[in-house]
DNA sequence: CTGTTAGCGCCTTCAT
DNA sequence: ATGAAGGCGCTAACAG
């Protein structure tokens, strides 16, 4: 670990040449001679020299660093996003720092204070600040400063009115599809489960099952739907209250999202005797690895982390892409599915 | 975006001192009058200054910045750990910058690589490279090479003779707390599952596992333990392999970790007449959305997390660090649990 | 308490 | 193709 820094000036003495010509072949964009290349090359191969990116960035501004904000990186779900954003951004150069806010907004603060001391180049806000369906304006202030000195793009979630970027499921898109799979599979009562009013994401769910259900003619009773959190428990409490409230339930089951769906196996597991079926949202693992395997509306993860990164380098302002999901059909709706 | 930056050179000006007045008054812990003390930060606040990071680093050398290299950061047990890791750091004043190798060696080294170049602190290396309880000579080679540039921390797992820092569970001792839970339970059959013969924490397990059962004057069947991938699919390829293998079969398993035993439960799922007791390893959120809930080994993330910072800290070579685990009952062996 | 002045390590014109 | 030199933004002696 005592390994005294070795500098280029130190290159470049030992090679008998400037310190520009070392920074020259290092950024290996610039014409030098064969001969000195080979020569410095060699050198800094022989002092296992690594390049101080802070000196760098500092003089010329490209710190080729992102950051990633997200409340919870242990949710399956922001943990793929993630990947995949990390995917593309080492494909471009980039580093990712990735910051868990814990859903504390104290803590988002300050990430975002180190990424923009860091000097990143662009924050990526994932779940959590961005969700409000009503953002308090103390919020929207705070990511007009942002914006003001970094890039900002946003997944999966927007802010009204400050022109940013974001990238975005079509939520109401796999919503209809949930539906229309479900019919087709001659179900007429649907209820949904989970999610919190006020939750961009949720709110959108929401108005889309009633919106399909009426399309389909199928009625939308109040009581197979109810609200809860974004969790197992929240999806096996929302079971029981929707068993305990109604002396006839619905045949199959909407979960906000995978957990909610795998809660709701859980719960379902103590009514042997009624078969429901079981819909996720979000396709993460959980949905693999649930018994059922768990139906789920899936993101385009890696084209969302491409676009994300795609965006972040443009300079293109305030665009809002919305991508398609799919439906991928497991045992929770179709029994007899072959595994593959 | 277009916000010319300010620096302390602006607000120095603008206050009518020096920038080492107003550094100081930015540092926070050096002899400043209240008077200017007060101007100063009055204006900071004005233009919403942030220092510049890099350059502070530069100039003095702390990046405050530590690097966590794991092989997939969508495994519950890595994103758990991480976690801690990144809570414990943010107490200390570090950031975390994750890297998320992929299991590919390419990206590691990259990540390395730039984790050097951004003059990390330190490294902390999780799953992947370290776990080979043979690893190859050129990978200890990389592992010294950082080493004499960096402080290195090894989380579960380390490389012999290279005097390196590590924290792990005490994973035999976990073994052994599953055993004499099965035991009591009335097991005299015992299997274990999955893994690969070769990576140290899998080569621990296993040759607890043989040594417990013949403590406890149980036989050890030599088809009742398999190989496996870390997987889903890894437990429920073992458990049919272990079911067409043999005519007697264990009435315990033992997966080498949730997902295996996760994998497990799901396969025991076309065998309704016959009842196991199943086992995990590291507790992660799988043991508790499967269903039944996995009994399993919990690490002490928290105390791993804390560990693994303060180690970085300190400045002590070679400390190796072994924590107990504990066992977390649930359904999958005592049936009558009642949720909490 | 506060100002002056070197660096920190690298990049980038501008000459040569 | 190569060298000289200023500058990036901040900190840390060293004076005063």
């Amino acid at each position: 670990m005592e390994h005294k820094k070795v500098t280029i000036y130190d290159l470049a003495r030992e090679a008998g040449v400037s310190t520009a010509t070392v920074s020259r072949v290092i950024a290996g964009n610039y014409p030098v001679s064969q001969g000195t290349r080979e020569k410095v090359q060699q050198i800094i191969d022989h002092y296992n020299y690594h390049p101080n990116a802070l000196a760098r960035t500092l003089s010329n501004k490209k710190s080729k660093l992102i950051g990633f904000i997200t409340p919870a990186i242990t949710n399956p779900f922001f943990s793929q996003v993630f990947v995949e954003v990390e995917k593309s951004a080492l494909e471009k150069g980039y580093s990712v720092l990735l910051g868990n806010s814990l859903n504390d907004r104290e803590i988002e603060a300050r990430y975002i204070r180190m990424l923009l001391e860091q000097q990143a180049e662009g924050i990526i806000l994932l779940g959590g600040l961005i969700n409000d369906s009503n953002p308090d304006l103390e919020r929207v202030q705070e990511l007009i400063a942002i914006q003001k000195r970094t890039k900002l793009v946003m997944i999966n979630g927007s802010v009204e009115g400050m022109g940013n970027c974001s990238i975005s499921t079509d939520e109401a898109a796999g919503m209809r599809l949930i539906i229309d799979h479900l019919v087709r599979q001659g179900h007429r009562k649907i209820g949904l489960i989970g999610g919190v009013k006020g939750i961009t994401t949720t709110d959108i769910k929401v108005s889309t099952f009633k919106a399909e259900l009426k399309k389909h003619q199928l009625i939308f009773r109040k009581s197979w739907q109810c609200y809860s959190e974004y969790s197992i428990e929240g999806g096996e409490d929302g079971f029981k209250q929707l068993m305990s409230l109604n002396k006839e339930v619905p045949t199959a089951l909407i979960g906000i999202n995978d957990m909610v769906g795998v809660g709701m196996i859980k719960a379902s597991k103590r009514y042997p005797n009624q078969h429901f079926a079981f819909v996720g949202f979000d396709d993460t693992s959980l949905a693999q690895t649930s018994s059922p395997e768990l139906t789920s509306v899936r993101h385009p993860y890696e084209e969302l982390g491409k676009r994300a990164i795609e965006m972040m380098e443009a300079n293109a302002k305030a665009q809002h892409v919305m991508l398609a999901p799919s439906l991928v059909v497991k045992e929770s709706t179709v029994k007899s599915i072959n595994r593959v």
